[in-house]
DNA sequence: CCCCAGTCCTGCGGGC
DNA sequence: TGCCCGCAGGACTGGG
């Protein structure tokens, strides 16, 4: 389940392809049911092919690569794509494959950026600056969780009655974190998880603003979370390494590492699994 | 506007 | 051995 972490290694995974020119556009008819893909395959091979891609970003949980005329192709993994360089895991889930010419190297080599998805859920579209603007703009998508300041995060979330996990979980008000990550870094910010956002102080924002930081920047550095189903990888098909540095997400019943009194606990919000240990993270917090 | 349940989609593991 | 069901949780949709 690609998250911020997980996402911005597969940017960082492709990121040299910038001077490369797009030779081929392939959409393989495989034998599952077909992915998004926006606009249809022969619109977007006329749109991208010949172009040269001019950087390689990352919005919340999409991967952008941009093109000289100002138009980007958009990957959205949501829970099983992958953004790689060559290499897929298999054949029968590459959804689309672009290929192109290193330019810029004088030995002219060829790679492909191949977006493979096992269940289908993610989506390739291509979208020109007006697109972008209205899909990624801030009102789709609120600012991105390693940019956002303290005072932003508190007044973005201050004012809603919604248990903070699941507030998290809103890409319309901050980008970039999932499921994982929100147990994560509540654990890490001794916040509960099913605390209303407008009964957190001025400590509680400064505490989840340095989690957040502090966690996506360790899991980066791990390359992200493959998790016990093996799908996530990074661009070279590469398992990450985080889920060994994990502190609650999927530890029910352990001891709490930090208290090494509590027990990790797992709850439903929202028909989603969330962590905690009730020792750290306690709902009436510091009397 | 705000919030929640239902939906999509595939692969895997449990129960019988 | 095979089949069905539930579960995983990204983002979107419809309804209260």
């Amino acid at each position: 389940m690609p998250e911020l972490p997980e996402v911005e290694t597969m940017r960082r995974g492709i990121a040299h392809v910038v001077g490369s020119v797009i030779t081929e556009l392939h959409v393989p008819q495989g034998t599952c049911k077909p992915i998004r893909i926006q606009p249809d395959a022969r619109k977007m091979r006329r749109q991208i092919v010949g172009q040269t891609i001019t950087s390689v970003g990352r919005r919340g949980k999409r991967v952008l690569a941009v093109l000289a005329t100002g138009d980007a192709i958009i990957f959205e993994p949501r829970m099983t794509g992958l953004v790689l360089l060559n290499a897929p895991p298999d054949e029968e889930h590459v959804r689309v494959a672009i290929h192109l010419r290193h330019s810029h190297l004088a030995t002219s080599l060829e790679s492909q950026i191949i977006f493979w998805d096992r269940r289908g859920l993610g989506s390739v579209r291509v979208l020109d600056p007006e697109g972008q603007a209205k899909e990624l703009g801030p009102h789709r998508l609120g600012p991105d969780a390693l940019d956002i300041s303290v005072s932003d995060l508190s007044q973005r979330f201050a004012t809603s009655r919604s248990p903070i996990k699941v507030a998290l979980l809103d890409q319309g008000r901050l980008a970039g974190i999932g499921n994982l990550y929100a147990s994560e870094i509540l654990f890490v910010a001794q916040i509960h998880p099913a605390v209303s956002c407008s009964d957190i102080k001025a400590a509680g924002w400064k505490r989840l603003h340095a989690a957040m930081q502090f966690v996506l920047t360790e899991a980066i550095r791990y390359e992200g979370s493959t998790l016990g189903d093996g799908t996530y990888r990074n661009a070279l098909n590469q398992q990450g390494s985080y889920q060994n540095h994990h502190r609650v997400y999927q530890k029910s019943e352990n001891q709490c590492l930090v208290c090494r009194r509590g027990t990790v606990r797992r709850i439903t919000q929202s028909q989603r699994s969330t962590f905690f240990c009730p020792i750290c993270q306690r709902l009436r917090k510091r009397a």
